[in-house]
DNA sequence: TTTCCTCAGTTGTCGGACAACATATGAGAT
DNA sequence: ATCTCATATGTTGTCCGACAACTGAGGAAA
């Protein structure tokens, strides 16, 4: 099949899953990184310190080193021992600021996304091929067709996700997702997505379909414009501005 | 001490520190992932196969699994599985294209850092407050001062990093410095840092400079401009873009 | 039919052992 | 006294076996 069924495979939709011991003990170690001030280069207690301390095994001070090694936080010796990593050798970007949902949180966030995106925009006028064109245009379509909030939710994602796809720079496409995505949980997880009034809708729309044609037609700075306006208005939209202050 | 002393630490600089096994393996998951097409929600093979499979012990899989999971790619539940995750809900970022060092990554990169460092720049000028104005001053001042190549480097890595603290923004800093860190590491990786002659040392000054004073006065739009202009420089006088094709 | 129990399968945790590696120590040779 | 090298010690990496915690399914009993 093509399409993956979803409802072929379990859910995990609202699990309360009880903490892992690693993943608490990874937590409290990472704490007492920031606590103590290691500054890079200094040396983790050993493992079987670390055991005595937690009253852990050392399998799960194991699993919590690796959980803290991959996230670049610190890199292990064999023989020496677990040192803290320079930041700048740090080799993955995670965007920690989103659990909170603070509308304070969300706006650097956008600020971010803001420019990010209008530079995939940007690029995607330049490179975008006919299929990418071709898609951005039934995308809108269905748009204007659809009625349904979760329908054009998704119509939505597939949207910014296609500009992203035609930057043809996968760096770019990769964060513009991952951005997007985050950005989309969180916002979700602050507010159970009131609906938006038909007005409302009749705008977003006509703000896509002025991105889409800046694109389709190979306007950078007109499709630049475009998406800046647009995110610009979700912002304003969401209130977030108003409940930041 | 305000700056940590570097040579107080072990280095750990050109190891070739042979590969750990529970890194290959997960490597290898990553790649079955890829390969065989597993969509979200589909169910990884058990600990107890992926043990026959690779002729590995449990420690190494579970650790394995462990990396995977840390990443965002896979989650585990006790007593059914471990299933793949929905890309939606990674967590982190990870820029994994530099490690190759190849020139059309690195255009890649930088055509992001562009856009970011463009935004902040644009940022910093609106929200610096006096005492990273003065900082950026004394960057270019002593960058003006200095001959030394190692020196003008670190004045130039401060100076980008001073820009991205004075956004005011924690996402934006983070990424911005992030974004930063991993191109120097690519690009150091990639040539050996061949010494520029000295009328490009006055070029690299000037826009410095530049958009110091765009900051310092205040002006959004003209500094970025003046970052924009001083990126695209950088990437002409890195001959990239020839080097791409 | 419904409910509950048992049971097999899976991941999580535990403890011990040895291998691989790095560093310090000290004896012996010069 | 100094240098060299084997040894000892400490650390992380890997392996092994066992049990605990949890899930899902199937069967027994009401």
């Amino acid at each position: 099949m093509t399409v993956h069924d979803l409802h072929a495979h379990p859910r995990f939709d609202s699990l309360p899953r009880r903490p892992r011991l690693s993943q608490e003990v990874a937590r409290r170690i990472s704490e007492r990184i920031r606590a103590e001030g290691l500054a890079p280069g200094d040396q983790l207690p050993t493992e079987s310190r670390l055991v005595e301390e937690f009253g852990v095994s050392r399998s799960v001070v194991r699993e919590a080193v690796a959980h803290l090694r991959s996230e670049g936080l610190v890199e292990a010796h064999q023989g020496k021992g677990v040192f803290v990593t320079d930041p700048a050798r740090r080799k993955v970007f995670r965007l920690d600021a989103n659990a909170s949902g603070r509308a304070r949180d969300l706006l650097a966030i956008f600020e971010l996304r803001r420019e990010v995106e209008t530079g995939a925009a940007g690029l995607a006028a330049r490179r975008a091929d006919e299929a990418q064109r071709e898609r951005l245009r039934d995308l809108v379509a269905a748009m204007a067709a659809t009625q349904d909030e979760a329908t054009s939710a998704e119509l939505d994602i597939a949207f910014h996700g296609t500009i992203a796809e035609a930057t043809g720079n996968a760096c770019y496409r990769d964060f513009t997702q991952y951005l997007d995505r985050q950005l989309r949980l969180a916002i979700e997880a602050a507010r159970k997505q009131a609906a938006l009034a038909p007005e409302q809708a009749a705008r977003i729309l006509a703000e896509h379909r002025a991105v889409c044609d800046a694109i389709v037609s190979g306007r950078p700075n007109k499709a630049r414009k475009a998406m800046r306006a647009h995110l610009d208005n979700v912002v304003q939209r969401l209130g977030l501005e108003e409940a930041a202050r």
